[in-house]
DNA sequence: GACGCCGCTTCCGTCACGCGGAAGCAGGGC
DNA sequence: GCCCTGCTTCCGCGTGACGGAAGCGGCGTC
């Protein structure tokens, strides 16, 4: 994280420094990583934190401020896409009780904004606010096959992680895929990712002009075959009530 | 909004300007809102957009970026405590159907951090994100109960907004209601902020010294009475849960 | 109790970076 | 074609940002 030498860069720098495996970290720490000098630092931190960007702990440290929670919650992708997608993935949830995940695609990964968990469904590795490669899961192949091409190009081009023996890596086999995506506007993903769960995912459209740009998807224990199938259905569903729910909010905005 | 005159108060001055109500607004709209020279806007906003924190619609708008929201997503009074709180929220959605809330306090204001509301419950007008004052609902009694002195004396001392013919306003009828929320671990509210609805809220405990900054609440409509303490029970030991688990994880961090 | 270490905070002179007026540009309405 | 509005780019001036260094305070050590 070198230097860009302006002042806001150095803001944000500072702010990027904060990651879920690192929510809090003392001053000197986050001089280290930005590579700012530790007077600067001091500098920067302090202003962010009065504007609310920052919060001190009792014993010094810093992490990151409600306020700035506040502002980000006003990303149309993030929070305001959640609000409209959580009661449908509610009823989803209910119908289920399997984990159901909302991401959505960002350059060549995916970041989750969503996800409904509970206490019987599988563990997952994944976590609201992480980013995520599109290739090995089912979301990922939905938000891949309505991608931009040079972004798929991109990916079917670049390094592709193992993650199973069941880990599809050959791109003409992947295409195939893709396309089969885009004719059922629904992906299964059968143990790519981990051994022993299964993926669907549909696409979520939203924007002016109905881009797919975030995928709902729901990850379930050791299923095949026709019980899986059988989500396809309520999945796809749930994913054009909430694109309906979205073209009808650009609408009126 | 005026110019502190630092560069980086600059560009959070920009992000302020973002909100609920105006999630997207062109360049002129924030170089008017801020105040600041539109060239210096036109800077400000390119180098936020660099970074991440801002991205462009097609009509040329500008809105809240994803990774500004990944950012905010590390804060431990948002995303992090709602993560943890989800779940328990959810098994009490599925009991009762009802609006589950989630804010935490931020001075004499609280901040909403989740909701869950199914299609089958009463309409709320509160948003996640939003602030709102702590009088004329439960949840803001439950954290005034256990806010520091100067809070609850500033609030105390403050105007106060009547929404029903039930709202209470007499400060020596509030500080016995404080003090009987303390005495019972939660907080009714009888349709004091809403004809029709009624609340119930408890505590959630965060923070290394169990300090109270959070409260879960439901909204139910119409009821009065025994069904309304029968709710008492599940969000007391939701909240009790969630506080169990954000005890355990500042104990390992 | 004195010493030294470490991390945070404050100070201040220098200098480059941010500032914003102004000019240039693109779209679109009359 | 003209004008008007809103965005983008340019550039010289002056001020606010920079970071080395000194000061401070808490804590562990001898």
């Amino acid at each position: 994280m070198a230097d860009q030498l302006t002042a806001a860069g150095k803001a944000l720098a500072v702010l990027g420094t904060f990651t879920r495996d690192r929510p809090s970290q003392s001053l000197s720490q986050i001089a280290n990583r930005t590579g700012l000098a530790l007077s600067t630092t001091h500098r920067v931190v302090t202003e962010l934190a009065q504007w609310g960007a920052l919060e001190r702990t009792d014993e010094g440290d810093w992490h990151i401020g409600l306020r700035l929670w506040e502002v980000g919650s006003v990303c149309p992708r993030g929070q305001i896409l959640r609000d409209v997608a959580l009661p449908y993935m509610q009823d989803l949830y209910e119908v289920t009780h399997e984990n159901i995940q909302l991401a959505v695609r960002e350059g060549t990964e995916m970041v989750f904004v969503e996800r409904i968990a509970g206490h019987r469904s599988v563990e997952l590795r994944t976590m609201v606010g992480a980013r995520h490669p599109l290739l090995g899961t089912a979301m990922g192949m939905v938000l891949l096959a309505y991608a931009p091409n040079e972004i798929r190009e991109a990916v079917l081009a670049g390094p592709m992680d193992r993650h199973t023996p069941h880990t599809v890596t050959d791109p003409k086999t992947l295409r195939a895929m893709l396309a089969q995506t885009r004719r059922a506007t629904c992906a299964v993903n059968d143990r790519q990712f981990q051994d022993h769960t299964v993926g669907v995912a549909a696409p979520v459209r939203l924007g002016e002009h109905g881009d797919v740009e975030a995928a709902l998807g729901i990850v379930v224990a050791g299923q095949t075959g026709a019980a899986v199938r059988q989500l396809r259905h309520p999945v796809l569903a749930a994913a054009r009530a909430i694109s309906n729910v979205l073209g009808q909010r650009a609408g009126t905005r």
